[in-house]
DNA sequence: TTGATAGTGAACCATGTGGTTCACTGTAAG
DNA sequence: CTTACAGTGAACCACATGGTTCACTATCAA
């Protein structure tokens, strides 16, 4: 895959700004504007707007336009590449330290957890 | 924690290049002196420089000089924080789209059973 | 001692980023 | 119809980034 970099660059430099992560956070919770999202964040439109434009480049948000109101929501890409490209450089930093993280452990059973009751 | 932000902002921003990206993986194998990078990497010595003072400055990698020859290797942090935050927003999404599929079963099976009581 | 080698720092360059203002379009609503 | 509102795009700004060259220091080796 040639894309597979260049959406990793994409992705990773989405999520490195704390405006954009916060974003995500928010619409995690509930769908928004670009208005709701500008006040949230103390920035002008045009300011957010390019936040936005962002996160849906790089597949992290989708936004529909109706009416005057572009609403904003989680997109379809669930941080899958990341997630694994992390985990895959966790593991060689483990098999060179040697020693496993208790947090993500946790997080990683509970998600597994959750995912197995999905699937019954 | 104030600098937990911060930290997110160095590292995210640290591995969305693929070149340094590389590197991380290179020292995953093997310690690697500026002059190994720069030549696998086919950078000037003063470009790979900047990449290991960022990785550096993100903690990813720590290096050593002894004599005229610097030595890059994995540094302690294992990306423990940020493996937590995308496992923290996978879970976050996951949680919306199952929340969305219930709600699409919930529609699809109220839909079916008012065509087959109009069908009757 | 002399020369090659490894790295460093300053200066420079083009491009990207995070933000603004301003002028504009399209839509909603009195 | 008129006014207010949501968003958009262009232009601009200061600063960061990814890279270079060049001049320099320090160290190793013959």
């Amino acid at each position: 895959m040639v894309h597979y970099q260049a959406r990793l660059d994409a992705t990773f430099a989405a999520l490195a700004d704390v405006t954009r992560r916060g974003v995500l956070e928010q619409l995690g919770g509930s769908d928004a504007s670009i208005t709701d999202l500008a006040q949230r964040f103390h920035m002008t439109l045009t300011g957010m707007k390019k936040h936005v434009s962002v996160l849906e480049q790089a597949g992290l948000v989708i936004t529909e336009k109706v009416g005057r109101v572009r609403t904003c929501k989680l997109g379809q890409r669930r941080l899958e590449e990341e997630a694994a490209w992390i985990e895959q450089h966790r593991q060689l930093w483990s098999a060179r330290f040697d020693a496993l993280d208790k947090l993500v452990e946790h997080l990683k059973r509970k998600e597994k957890a959750n995912a197995r009751s999905k699937r019954r």
